[in-house]
DNA sequence: ACTAAACACGACTAAATCAGTGGGGATTCT
DNA sequence: AGAATCCCCACTGATTTAGTCGTGTTTAGT
């Protein structure tokens, strides 16, 4: 369960074009070294990005990127998706429970016990990561209360 | 983010003793078998389970493996815990605040905005893995009700 | 027209990780 | 003794990761 460089990369460049939203295209030269990214890698993400319609790109002397959407729109899940396809990767959670076998069991999925926890931890991962945008990010202040029980944050949340 | 073969084979072993617990000691052969694993892989992976503590061993002509705890005090967090270590793995997670620069932004851990998703998304992890035990796993009747919001769900068990 | 700065896109690669194998022990029951 | 089982570690082939490189295209300024 580790997070590749291609979503800390990705994250971190969205945010740095977050903060300069309204400024026009800023060139990923610029976007790679402030972040220290290489700028060849980084080039291939923000392809990435830019098919997926989160960002514009402009060419020439004066290019660069430039989110296509305001930073409050845009969640983190959005970003990973975008460079590293799904968020978890379990081919068995893609397929319905009529489809072929696609696993080690070479049984069909509706009987396997354990599926249901990578199906749960999925819905809870993409909720977690799409719940967080990058305007989330670009503020200073911290962005849970940590050691807080999770109900006890979700219902304080609900109250207001 | 994928889940690796060493949790997928984990949880499903842990399972399969899970739902034998009280029988005595079930050799790996028939695990292996049963859940079509290689005996040499899964034979490791119990190794790092005993040493953690979640199970037993007994060697000899009728040895095997045993849970050493009830299945509901043992959660799917902790399974993966020790077969692969921390269950997020991003290295400026596991430093304080005032530790060496560990990534490369070179900087002080403190002064990155992107670390706070992913120690958001740890905590999440944890909560949702640590909430699910071997005994969940064993009962046929579905885990979550899919298709509903966390907090609709969280709140029904809460009215328990 | 020319040039420099930027994006576009694919091919290639060194290193790391993963998933599994193999081989030798040690222990216990029959 | 002998068979089944756990214990432990070294090794390997395949895959993935995290880049690098090369070449081309577009645009702005001179
Ligand atoms: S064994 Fe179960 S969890 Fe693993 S791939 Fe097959 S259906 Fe999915
Ligand atoms: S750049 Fe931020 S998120 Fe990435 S390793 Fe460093 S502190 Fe952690």
């Amino acid at each position: 369960m580790r997070i590749s460089a291609k979503s800390e990369y990705g994250v971190r460049a969205m945010v740095r074009l977050a903060r300069q939203f309204g400024d026009g295209p800023i060139p990923l030269s610029q976007v790679a070294a402030r972040e220290k990214i290489s700028l060849d890698f980084l080039e291939q993400l923000m392809l990435l990005l830019r098919r997926q319609g989160l960002v514009h790109s402009a060419r020439g002397i004066h290019g660069g990127y430039l989110l296509a959407l305001p930073p409050s729109t845009i969640s983190v899940g959005d970003v990973m998706r975008a460079v590293e396809g799904p968020m978890v990767n379990m081919p068995c959670l893609d397929r319905g429970e009529g489809d072929d076998p696609c696993c080690t069991m070479g049984i069909h999925v509706a009987g396997c016990a354990t599926r249901d926890v990578w199906a749960l931890l999925q819905e809870k991962i993409t909720q977690t990561l799409d719940g967080v945008t990058l305007a989330d990010l670009c503020q200073g202040q911290p962005l849970l209360p940590l050691h807080q029980p999770a109900l006890l944050r979700e219902l304080s949340l609900l109250a207001q």
